[in-house]
DNA sequence: AGCACGCCGACT
DNA sequence: GTCGGCGTGCTC
């Protein structure tokens, strides 16, 4: 009999099961815990302890996850005090458990290859019973690949600043390096050399990049240089195949090249040789819900971990990394391509306040209207983003004042006026627009504020002859910019109204002016992210235009703050400057990377015991003279259907401070650390 | 996360 | 007397 200690996946620690026969660290087996049978890892041999001990009741996979995995579930559990069984259920696929029916063919590549951007027609799998991975193995062993895949990148042609770049990454000290340039300077052929460079040493390559739809070209050169080794993963893949995928990585014999979102970062390859983070300032980055972690510092963990690279590659890195990365000397600056003077987008600033430029419409600036009536004329398109969906943001009551709230998270509906409904953007609440208020029941309710729906209205008002199209969160499927991407690019729409998801990776060469409604709207949050946000999408939208298909770009930038130094970054397209405005505004104010944060929050059911314990809490934690104890604030969400929220922020200099203080803590408090806003 | 335990209020 | 609300605490 021996004793092993298993994480079981789930809200726990590690707990003691015997079994009859040897296993190996790092096995994924099945245990009884509680009256449930959950998945687990074994992390540990142990003796025979005096406490009572059930069996492992059954051992999934006979080969073991990567050491580096098991360090990255220690990491993660002791560096953003999450449960280790939460930090387990990032290494184990959904449904690790579940027996898969038999594939009719044993084409395993060929399957992901066809699913590679969208998921096709579904297909039988053949059942693997007994032999479960093995076949599925050889079927991955067997598959045609390169003989030598470092053979054909050698005929990447660098040009002398990505040849310098590439000297500069390979000098660069320690793990963790930042490329910065940006889009078209060609970080794509640094990737592809250093991959080959890894593959070439047998070593495993992890591409990491925000969304694989529209990473499209990425993924496809990847392919073409490396073929039968890439293999992608994406969200569209239903559980069974990510399953699939899992085990054919685990059981893979040869190095691989895998493309994936944040979670691809857990794949089980063995030997890794080299992590590259594409487009680093992405907030898919960050995992929402809990285990909470960064991509970023996890990837960092493990470069270090097996001493391997990590590229981190964006045009506008997160202030937090470039700081780190220029402190350590791991910047590398790839130039920009050169770029006639015509492509270069005009930008203008236009202030809301001028009467003058708004006399004709009260959204859109007589100059952004002519922009677009030559538009129409010259068959150009034109992009107005606004990221707000909906009509309008707040309903009250013209007679007593009352804010019309969401029953559940008693924050403001937003009017949708196409189906004439109140809709709640926080739970998804919708109801149709009460013919009175719900409080005096007087009629006349006052729709306030504007959204991308109003927008579209107005622009179809306006142009009535335009192809207006908005494109946000509200589209259908099947309508949305993926689907009708081909439509749009080829001209076929007009003027495109939109919120973020219009703003990222988007080439439509037919696109002539790009106006932003109202840049500033997001910059009065209480949230020291609130600048670095709207810096990052203003930057993203201005770069959808000046992409050197045609010979005119202009942006348009409305504003109540034209002399917002953010802004006034954006604009001139300078980062550098508006790193060095940030970071020292950082430093002043004693945010990342100068202090490490954690958000504290508690939900009871009455406002009195919130904050009573808040206060407490706050007292308690004054009392530590490392700390920086934010006043107890209710949270953005203050009140929903299971009570009031309140939260605390706290700040230290060092990690070990914090969670030292924050060990022990009433656990009705849920921490988070290091997150990604305050809100 | 589940799932039991257990301690108070509203009912047959 | 007992049904059931959900706060608390454990799971080898």
């Amino acid at each position: 009999m021996f004793f092993y200690e298993v994480i079981p996946e789930g809200r726990v620690e590690e707990l003691t099961y015997s079994f009859d026969d040897s296993l190996l660290l790092g096995q994924i087996v099945q245990v009884p815990i509680g009256r449930r049978v959950v998945p687990g890892v074994v992390v540990k041999k142990v003796a025979q302890p005096d406490f009572k001990t059930k069996s492992i009741l059954k051992v999934l996979y006979s080969k073991p996850l990567p050491k580096h995995l098991l360090k990255t579930v220690k990491f993660i559990h002791d560096y953003y005090m999450v449960p280790s069984g939460q930090a387990v259920s990032l290494v184990l696929p959904r449904g690790v458990e579940k027996q898969r029916r038999r594939r009719k063919t044993e084409q395993m590549f060929g399957m992901i290859d066809d699913k590679t951007f969208y998921s096709g027609p579904r297909r039988s799998r053949p059942s693997l019973r007994g032999s479960r991975a093995n076949s599925r193995a050889a079927a991955l062993r067997n598959a045609p690949s390169l003989e030598c895949p470092c053979r054909l990148p050698a005929n990447i042609p660098l040009n002398a600043p990505q040849k310098s770049a590439l000297e500069g990454l390979l000098k660069a000290p320690g793990a963790t390096k930042l490329l910065y340039g940006v889009t078209g300077s060609g970080k794509t052929n640094i990737y592809l050399k250093m991959a080959a460079m890894a593959l070439s040493e047998q070593k495993a390559v992890m591409l990491l990049v925000p969304e694989i739809a529209l990473t499209g070209q990425l993924v496809q050169v990847f392919k073409e240089v490396f073929g039968d080794r890439v293999v992608v993963i994406h969200s569209q893949q239903t559980e069974a195949e990510r399953h699939l995928i899992f085990e054919g990585i685990l059981e893979s014999e040869e190095p691989l090249v895998v493309i994936g979102p944040r979670s691809a970062l857990f794949a089980p390859v063995a030997k890794l040789g080299l992590i590259i983070i594409d487009e680093e300032h992405e907030s898919t980055y960050h995992q929402e819900n809990a285990p909470k972690y960064s991509a970023i510092r996890v990837a960092s963990f493990m470069a270090q971990e097996v001493d391997c690279p990590l590229i981190l590659g964006s045009a506008t890195p997160t202030v937090e990394d470039y700081y780190i990365a220029s402190m350590r000397k791991t910047v590398v600056a790839l130039k920009e391509k050169a770029l006639s003077s015509a492509m270069k987008p005009e930008i203008k600033m236009i202030d809301l306040k001028d009467r003058g430029e708004f006399s004709r419409n009260r959204y859109f600036s007589n100059s952004l209207l002519k922009a677009i009536a030559d538009n129409l004329e010259n068959g150009r398109q034109t992009l107005i983003f606004h990221n707000r969906r909906g009509s309008a943001p707040l309903t009250i009551c013209d007679n007593c004042g009352e804010e019309i709230l969401c029953p559940n998270c008693y924050l403001p509906l937003t009017l949708h006026a196409d189906d004439y409904v109140l809709q709640c953007h926080t739970c998804g609440f919708s109801e149709k627009v009460p013919a009175g208020c719900p409080k005096c029941g007087a009629p006349g309710l006052l729709h306030k504020g504007f959204g991308t729906k109003l927008l579209e209205n107005e622009l179809k008002r306006l142009f009535p002859k335009a192809r207006v199209r908005r494109f946000d969160a509200d589209n259908k499927k099947g309508e949305g910019l993926d689907a009708v991407y081909s439509e749009v690019r080829d001209g076929e729409v007009d003027i495109l109204v939109g919120t973020q998801t219009l703003a990222k990776g988007l080439d439509l060469p037919k696109l002539a002016t790009v106006g932003v409604v109202q840049a500033d709207a997001g910059l009065s949050l209480p949230d020291y992210m609130a600048e670095e946000r709207t810096f990052q999408l203003l930057t993203q939208v201005i770069g959808r235009v000046g992409r050197g298909h045609i010979d005119t770009a202009e942006v348009f930038i409305q504003t109540y703050q034209p002399e917002h130094p953010v802004l006034l970054f954006a604009m001139q397209e300078d980062y550098l400057g508006f790193y060095e405005y940030m970071i020292s505004k950082r430093q002043r104010a004693g945010f990342p990377p100068f202090r490490f944060v954690a958000k504290l929050e508690i939900t009871m059911k009455t406002e009195a015991v919130v904050l009573r314990k808040v206060r407490e809490l706050v007292k308690k934690l004054s009392a530590d003279t490392r700390l920086i104890v934010s006043p107890p604030q209710p949270a953005f969400h203050e009140r929903t259907n299971r009570g009031y929220t309140w939260q605390i922020i706290v700040r230290a200099r060092t990690r070990k401070v914090l969670l030292e203080a924050l060990s022990g803590l009433d656990p009705n408090f849920k921490v988070t650390l290091d997150p990604p806003g305050l809100l």
